[in-house]
DNA sequence: GTCTATACTACGATAGAC
DNA sequence: GTCTATCGTAGTATAGAC
């Protein structure tokens, strides 16, 4: 039997101390006005340790960013290309799924976008989401059911009727009072008007 | 007659050729990648003359700030509290005004959210979104048709699928071939797509 | 592997001449 | 009002002891 490598009950090792430090710093102020320092005292250990483990903050920063791209794309991706499921399927799917995750992670699309944005580079070599979507099942069946309508416009409302409330959260629920039961709720209507959507 | 301050002609004060180049850096990389060398700099002017001006980098921010927020809020807050106009036409002049606002200034949105994002007190005492919408006519429009439905999630919906394109565009048009032309289309979807919604 | 101490650079801001 | 020169500090990263 080859000797594992062993994995501690709450994988406390000190690598993975940094990185949980880094995905809080990191997600909720951006690349740029994270400092290193922070990283390390919410990781309990010292700063040259980070450097030891990750060489820079830019490597860090690459690992955290494609497990974030990994989470918010691992989700879609299954259910868009899934030729067993049916539109409408799809479309339920898609909105509980999206959802139930960013109900546990709602500051990821913002993350995302927001680092994109700053640093275009981010995304390149790592998603290729435009040649992903053309040959998708999603696109096809909708194309068929809607020749007349450009099917990134349906992908665009889908998406942003399901992303929109976590990426504006800040504005349209500053006080943030039952916000997760607000979203419980808004699994079903977004499948709802999505299916109206197809027949308008 | 009481001396005027003369306004030049293309308005290129010093002061106002600095606000200009801080509306491109900051809108482009974020408060906090913004370094305010590149500032003056793309100003064509000196780094002291920054200070001289605004006497921070944290103040011309702010200045910024203000204007875009007035830029994004400005176009929704008359057509959403407007109770001369049905619901219908509300939700068609706003993907109108919304797409025609989005198509010159992209960057908007994502700029605002982003930085809201990392410093959620650019946002304190400039707007009271929530207050504002519970009195809104668009509200009271749309719980008088549907009080089955809480109308934040038609807001959210409405808005999402206006914004998010422009949002999301390096990832879901990263080559931006026609986006204009295709935002341009969207108008009418969206108002009809919202329609449907109603409905539904 | 982990720490202390420090090198090095980049940045925001100001002093002071013109 | 505008510039040059510079201060002070904060940030990333590394050297070297343990």
């Amino acid at each position: 039997m080859t000797k594992q490598k062993e994995t501690k009950a709450l994988d406390t090792t000190t690598e993975e101390k940094i990185k949980e430090a880094a995905r809080n710093v990191f997600t909720q102020k951006g690349y740029a006005a994270t400092r290193t320092r922070d990283i390390a005292e919410e990781a309990g250990i010292n700063l040259a340790l980070l450097n030891y483990y990750f060489r820079s903050k830019e490597k860090l920063f690459q690992q955290i960013m494609v497990e974030k791209l990994q989470q918010l794309f691992g989700v879609i991706i299954p259910i868009v290309n899934n030729d067993a499921l049916t539109l409408e399927k799809k479309m339920e799917l898609l909105a509980e799924n999206y959802i139930n995750l960013l109900v546990k992670n709602p500051e990821l699309p913002l993350f995302i976008l927001s680092e994109i944005r700053t640093n275009p580079d981010s995304l390149k070599n790592k998603i290729h989401i435009q040649e992903f979507l053309e040959n998708s099942s999603i696109i096809r069946q909708f194309s068929e059911k809607r020749p007349d309508v450009e099917p990134i416009h349906f992908i665009a409302s889908l998406l942003g009727m399901t992303l929109f409330p976590f990426i504006a959260k800040p504005i349209l629920f500053p006080n943030n009072t039952n916000f997760d039961a607000l979203m419980e709720e808004r699994k079903k209507l977004v499948a709802v008007w999505a299916k109206a959507m197809l027949e308008a």
